[in-house]
DNA sequence: CGACTATTCGACGAATTTAGTCGAAATAAA
DNA sequence: TTTATTTCGACTAAATTCGTCGAATAGTCG
């Protein structure tokens, strides 16, 4: 017999892929079945509400988070390295908090403006996390940007790209490959020297 | 008096960004109406069904990426002009094809592979096209890179980030600069050379 | 002004969807 | 066999949603 727990595991993955893309409301407990290749009657016995499991998903996202970001931040030292482990982080947990983007944006399409002005607040601030670093490899000598504050809304805009699952559905080898070619791009280009 | 069919227009502007996002079914009257700032009386004053807007947005998806395509083929000559070309027209359009993606994508979760597959080939599609620039720079001597199959995907990968909307409201102007900065990181990257 | 048209919208209903229930079937355990 | 665990089809009550209708508002023209 299988692990009460280890169902309920599959389950919330299957939910956090759902939910990610539609938000709260938008998923339904259909739809979860169906992914989960159950019948609706047994994720409800698994778990009690719609509710209960969207906050199971929650749980999880923030753990994975928390773990991804304290590893990143303690194997970094030169700003060269901040870089390449902002994208390594970014690529690996911010897939994962577009749940809380579209559970928020859900509620109501009225307050837009109110949610538009939270996200763009998030994106600011990794904005400016990657300034900081830019800033910091310029001032090394190690990187030669002319205006660094275009340059980390650029980068950070191409990063958003990572969320989209253009990597989805492949091997994990494969995945880091093709991240180091793209930080390969971001520090030298592809322009002959 | 406005004319209607700058009514309509506004409309399917405003359909188009929920559709692209949630897909036709997921996407109701009142949403429409709420973004539009109407009552949704009011868009059916103008629109027979849900279906009908529907038409309308894929038509008009339809045609504005054929113009934008014709246009970028044209005043493209050396492998630099046609990879910021293929930048530019990427931005601009790939944003509004989302619509067929997520349209398609939505009657059932169930045949998930079976989209996942008709996605990814469009996207082998795009890599492909990529490859393509990437050699013939390299075969100038233009571009200077070793793998260009990964660089292939590596480019594409970060252009999806464009999808996002980092750019939405923003200035056209800013639009511009934004993307000038973004292409010249592509073209040289962040090292000191 | 007054008649007429164009446009907007609130309120409503019928049909559909959806969260959650129940009892029974299947499967495993004892 | 008996008992406990797990799955699921069928169902319902509540919520959602598409589309309608009639009235209100605003602009046009004689």
């Amino acid at each position: 017999m299988l692990d009460k727990d280890e169902v309920k595991e599959a389950i919330v993955n299957v939910a956090r892929h759902i939910f990610s893309r539609f938000g709260f409301r938008k998923t339904t407990m259909d739809e979860i079945a169906i992914a989960s290749r159950k019948g609706k009657s047994s994720i409800y016995y698994y778990f009690a509400s719609k509710e209960e499991i969207f906050q199971a998903v929650v749980e999880k996202e923030a753990s994975i988070l928390k773990q991804e970001l304290i590893n990143a931040h303690n194997e970094a030292d030169s700003a060269a390295q901040k870089l390449k482990m902002h994208v390594l982080v970014r690529m690996h947990t911010m897939e994962k908090l577009a749940n809380f983007y579209s559970a928020i944006k859900d509620d109501y399409l009225g307050h837009l403006d109110f949610i538009e002005k939270i996200r763009r607040k998030y994106d600011q601030e990794e904005i400016q996390m990657m300034e900081n670093i830019l800033v910091e490899g310029v001032n090394n000598g190690m990187f030669e940007i002319e205006d660094t504050s275009l340059a980390a809304i650029a980068i950070v805009t191409a990063l958003k790209g990572m969320e989209i699952p253009l990597f989805w559905g492949v091997e994990e080898q494969d995945i880091e490959r093709r991240l180091d070619n793209l930080i390969h791009i971001l520090f030298h280009g592809v322009m002959k020297r």
